[in-house]
DNA sequence: ATGCAGAAATTGGTTGGACCATTGAACCAC
DNA sequence: GTGGTTCAATGGTCCAACCAATTTCTGCAT
C-alpha cells in the first residue's frame, strides 16, 4: 500500500504566501534584522487579503522568526530558509521551581555535549574567541564582584557556538529567554554564580586541550554548582516566607 | 543607572483571548480532543473582533496546541494550562544529512542525561517497566531479524519517563516526529541498529545498579553506533548515487 | 421504520474596506 | 540644538459579507 499520494491543496493561502516570504528573503538577500514590506503591499503584489497575510506573518511571529512593530514594520529577527523544520515545545508547569530545576537538567545535558563537541571540533580562532569572553567575564566578575550575569551567558554562547552544531545555542537560547527574571534576580542568593566560577576557565583549558572528556566532566560539575546554588536559593525563600 | 522600567503594556488583545481561553478550558476541563467554543461565539462573548480571535488560534495552532477544521470547529491537541511555556526552535537546514547529524547529537547529550537521571531516580516499579519493554525489544529483534524499531522507541520513552522529567521525553519526542521518515527507513542500511543492540541492556544494568555514571557512558557508546551506522548509510547513498 | 440523497445550517477561511494607535521623520518655534 | 507639532506610514482592530468544507436535518423511496 503506498500510503503516500499527498493530499492535494485546494486551499492554503497563508502557506503560499510564507512560502512567496521565503522566496523573496532569499531573493533579497534579507538577514536578522532585515525589514521585509507593508502587509498591504505584500497583499497587493501576492493578490490575497491583507488578513491572510496577517495569519501568516501572525504564524512566524509565533515562532519567533520575526518580530512586528506598530507603526513601523515588521523585521526578520532569525534567518529563514526554505529548508526549515519547525519544533514548537510546549512544556507544562515551568515557572515554579520544580519547573526550573528541570530545565536545568535539560541545559546541564546539552551544556556537557556541547563542551566535548567544542573540544573535539574548536579551532584556533573559535578557542581564542572563547578564551577573549572568558577574560572579559573574569575582568568583570573582579570588578563587579560577581555580577557578571551577561558575560557568563557570552561564554557559555561562544562555547555552543564553537561547538559546530545551530541547535545548541538555539536550545538553550530558547530556556534562557523563558527564565530571564530567575536567571537575573537569582532567588535572592547574593552570590549566585560564585560557585561555578572557577569551572569557567577549567572547562576552557580542557577545549584548549582537546580533551572531550574532560570538557564534559568540567561542565557537568559547573553545572552541579549552580543547581546547588538554586536548591539553596528555594530553601532560602520558603525560610522568608514563613517570617 | 537602573536600566529596568520594563515598558508598559497597553494593548495585548489577542494575549488576552488567549488568557480566557486557558481559562474556559481549565472550567471546562477540557483534555485533549476537546472541542472549543466557535470563533464568532468567542468574539462575542469576549467582545473582541473575530479577527482577533482568529489571530490568537492562529498562534496556538502554531504552536501545536489545537487544530482546526472547516466546516466542524476548532479541537484541543495538547493539554493547556495557564503554566505553559512556548520554546518554538526551527532548525535551519534539516532536510539533509547534516541536520540530521546535528539533532543525533542532542539526542546524545539528552539519552546520556536522562539514562543518568534515571539510574539516580528509578524506583523498582519503573526499573521492571523497562526491563519489560527491554524484553519485548529483544524478542523482536530475534523473531523479525533486527527490525525492532518501534520496540526500541518504546524502550527509550521508559527510561525518559523514569528519568523523572517530562522534557526529556517531550523534546525527543518531537524530534522523533520530525524524523520519522528517517529512522524507519534508515538510509538502506540493512542492519541498521544492529550495533547498539547490545547498549540497550548495559544501560538497563546500570539504571538497576544505580550507577549514572555508567548509565550515561553505556548511552554514550550507544549513540555512537547509532552515528556510526548514519555515516555509513551516507557514504552508501553517496556510492549509490554515483552508479 | 430504514436508508439514503439532497437541502439547510454550522463553522472555519477569505475578502475588502474602514478606522484606531503607534512610530518615525520632517518641520517649526524658541 | 531643544523641544513640540504635524503628518504620513504601518501594524492592530473592527465589521460585514461571502466562500468552502463539514455536519445535521429533512423528506422521500423502499
Amino acid at each position: 500500500m503506498t500510503d503516500f499520494l499527498p493530499p492535494i491543496q485546494t486551499t492554503a493561502r497563508d502557506d503560499a504566501v510564507l512560502k512567496a516570504l521565503v522566496g523573496f528573503v532569499r531573493q533579497e538577500a534579507l538577514g536578522p534584522g532585515g525589514k521585509l514590506p507593508t502587509e498591504r503591499i505584500l497583499a497587493e503584489r501576492l493578490k490575497v487579503s491583507r488578513n491572510t497575510v496577517r495569519e501568516a506573518l501572525t504564524r512566524w511571529e509565533g515562532l519567533g522568526l520575526v518580530e512586528r512593530r506598530q507603526g513601523s514594520g515588521t523585521y526578520l529577527k532569525a534567518a529563514v530558509s526554505s529548508d526549515m523544520l519547525h519544533m514548537p515545545l510546549t512544556l507544562a508547569g515551568g515557572n515554579d521551581f520544580t519547573g526550573l530545576m528541570r530545565t536545568l537538567e535539560i541545559r546541564r545535558a546539552l551544556e556537557a555535549e556541547a563542551a566535548a563537541l567544542c573540544a573535539v571540533r574548536a579551532g584556533k580562532a573559535e578557542i581564542a574567541e572563547i578564551e577573549r569572553k572568558l577574560d572579559i567575564m573574569e575582568e568583570a566578575f573582579r570588578t563587579r564582584a560577581g555580577m557578571s550575569s551577561e558575560e557568563d551567558w557570552e561564554f557559555h554562547q561562544a562555547v555552543y557556538r564553537a561547538s559546530g552544531n545551530p541547535l545548541f545555542e538555539q536550545i538553550i537560547a530558547a530556556m534562557h529567554e523563558l527564565f530571564h527574571r530567575f536567571w537575573e534576580h537569582p532567588l535572592g542568593v547574593r552570590d549566585f554564580g560564585h560557585a561555578s566560577f572557577p569551572y569557567h576557565r577549567t572547562i576552557f583549558e580542557c577545549i584548549a586541550a582537546h580533551d572531550p572528556d574532560g570538557a564534559r566532566a568540567e561542565a557537568l560539575k559547573l553545572m552541579a554548582t549552580v543547581e546547588d546554588d538554586l536548591k539553596r536559593g528555594a530553601a532560602n525563600l520558603k525560610l522568608s516566607d514563613r517570617k
